[in-house]
DNA sequence: CCGGGTTTTTGCGTACCCCGAAAGCTTACG
DNA sequence: CGTAAGCTTTCGGGGTACGCAAAAACCCGG
């Protein structure tokens, strides 16, 4: 698993280009921060921002990604016996509405990024990225559940529909105001799923 | 609504630069292609095309766009007194699996044309957009027809899913080997999501 | 049919992004 | 250690996208 301090560089200076990435675009937006800037902060050359991301835009949504992807994990990892529905609704509520921010991200900045995020237009096509990772994820997950025969659109068409409820649930959440609990919103969101 | 020769000509250069990017980036590939081609194609300055479009990819893609936004006006468009389901299945099957390619588009260029996007990473972002197009169309005109709350998530929950469910039976069918009817596909996904 | 006002097109210049190639350093491993 | 493998850096080029100001095209009232 640890493949030497080769590899853990190399994880280390994609979580700093990302969170740099994030941060600084956050403070100053996403124009008035160049790809020169975010390598200068973490101490690289510009060329190699690109040889770890392909787009500063793909950079700023990394660690929405990744935790896409955990989202993917933890699903798999709920008992077996669980029903589907219930499996999904814990693991939604668990990673998005549990504060599990990821990697040590100060909660601000992260509130703050994705609020960013959905504003700006550059960015809006790395965002429906996101949200198709987490469709990836979970469809994934739901297929190794259910071990659904090989052709069957089932996994992809309810892993998207739970990511569009997730979607929906937390872009109401960045513009409520009075703010709301995202929790109770996701809630509302699987409901209407359920019941359509 | 007519807004004389000057609105004509607008939509017709839009319309024009958008399908000769299509063709264009079906036969050479997207990066085989540049926007000097394909303003040189439809006969304007490649000054003018950012005019139109704010990318290569955009402009590609507008086709698909404006068929999204067809969708939502065909829902908007069916009997009130039909249930939900029946209207949005209706409308769907109706659109995508009716040979209702946009604009004199060739069918196998808006076949190929939408493989290619697909496949292509550099355009993947954009065909997210076409999807959240989706989305939003359809939308925007369940809350019309439900009258639902203000607050209410239910219309992008449903809205979402569906595109969901719409895009997955089309990637399915862009893969299918030996081909399968769209409209099959279509059926199969939105129960699915009935069933969920 | 024609001239003034408006909108669109265009050319030019600029800033930036992303990538290929080759050279330089660092880590891995025998 | 010393050689092989992998990353980073430097350099340079092809493209994209957009601001700006001048020129062309269009619309309308006289």
């Amino acid at each position: 698993m640890e493949q030497g301090l080769r590899e853990r560089k190399k994880q280390a200076t994609r979580q700093a280009l990302a969170l740099a990435a994030l941060r600084l675009t956050v403070e100053r937006g996403f124009d008035g921060v160049l790809v020169e800037d975010i390598a200068a902060e973490v101490g690289v050359s510009p060329r190699t921002f690109n040889n770890y991301f392909s787009s500063k835009a793909e950079a700023i949504c990394a660690l929405a990604v990744d935790r896409a992807q955990r989202a993917g994990a933890a699903l798999r990892a709920r008992p077996p016996s669980e029903p589907l529905r219930e499996a999904i609704s814990a693991t939604v509520l668990a990673e998005l509405a549990g504060g599990a921010v990821p990697e040590h991200v100060p909660d601000r900045v992260w509130f703050d990024g994705l609020r960013m995020v959905l504003a700006t237009p550059a960015m809006q096509g790395e965002y429906l990225r996101v949200r198709a990772a987490m469709q990836d994820a979970l469809s994934s997950a739901i297929a190794a559940r259910l071990s659904t025969p090989p052709g069957s659109l089932l996994p992809e068409v309810v892993g998207g529909a739970v990511a569009t409820a997730c979607d929906a649930a937390t872009h109401r959440w960045l513009h409520s105001d009075p703010p709301v609990p995202l929790r109770s919103l996701l809630e509302e969101a699987l409901g209407h799923l359920a019941e359509y």
